[in-house]
DNA sequence: ATGGTCGATATTCGA
């Protein structure tokens, strides 16, 4: 089985190009963010002519998350248990969907920006960290043995290598040592980073800014990523991310990343 | 071989 995670900034600005990502890579789960779309704008025919079926969160212009699945789509959950809200009243957003496709639990996650270092967004992108490592703990204490995909954009870089100057990222967001701190807490809850052992760096990115000729220039963060439970993780046998859907004219600022997963023993 | 931001209930704000 293949699976993947998308930014795609838009669906429906994009949605030419995701399905012909999801043909040109035989992806069987998809994983999309910033959908920036209400359901009922969500494109789905032509998701539905390729094959796929779709479950998809949007209240608004912002955020939206979706899974498109061509092996099954089941048991849909909006949202993850004690998942923060934003605003007063404080409302769940729509950054986090989460389905059983082909035998696996998967999450369609976007983590909040967290904007600078001391806005209220940054702590609220702590606190949302925090509420997912206690969910992901839930889920394996529940059943160890579950086979469970936490992918998309987290909107930090764990290491010094994944961003194109760590200077840069001085005094701003993604690198700072409470949210790298956040994202190894779901790491220690039992999710490992499938991709990275197939897509070592430095120099591999899955962002790059629209401005400054970033990409050209090779100014990218990695950001994005696919999180496997422990017996996930044994099945993961190659990964990949799709720098060329970042060229060109109407790309998104991500790139896909790409995880194969063989067959449940 | 890619290119001087982009997207949206837009004309500013979020990323």
């Amino acid at each position: 089985m293949r699976i993947a995670t998308f930014n795609c900034n838009s669906i429906r600005t994009r949605v030419d190009r995701v399905v012909a990502l999801l043909e040109r890579h035989e992806i069987d789960v998809l994983a999309l963010q910033e959908t920036k779309c209400k359901d009922d704008q969500f494109p789905l025919l032509p998701f539905e002519a390729a094959g796929y079926e779709v479950a998809h969160v949007g209240h608004s212009q912002w955020n939206g998350v979706a899974l498109v699945s061509r092996v099954g789509i089941e048991d849909v959950e909006v949202g993850f248990p004690g998942q923060p809200g934003w605003g007063d009243p404080a409302q769940a957003e729509a950054r986090a969907i989460g389905a059983s496709c082909g035998g696996v639990r998967l999450w369609s996650l976007y983590v909040p920006n967290g904007r600078s270092l001391g806005d209220p967004h940054l702590a609220y992108k702590l606190d949302w960290l925090a509420a997912l490592r206690e969910a992901g703990t839930a889920w394996l204490t529940e059943d160890p043995q579950a086979q469970i995909a936490l992918m998309g954009d987290w909107n930090i870089a764990p290491r010094d290598e994944d961003v194109w100057s760590v200077a840069f990222y001085e005094g701003r967001t993604h690198t700072s040592p409470g949210e790298r701190a956040a994202f190894q807490g779901v790491v220690d809850a039992g999710y490992a980073d499938l991709a990275r052992p197939y897509t070592e760096g430095p120099g591999v990115y899955t962002y790059w800014d629209y401005t400054q000729l970033a990409f050209p220039k090779r100014r990218g963060m990695r950001i994005d990523f696919v999180l496997g439970s422990p017996t996930l993780r044994t099945r993961a046998e190659g990964a990949f991310v799709d720098r060329d859907e970042r060229k060109g004219k109407g790309a998104s600022d991500h790139a896909p990343v790409v995880v194969e997963v063989a067959d449940a023993g």
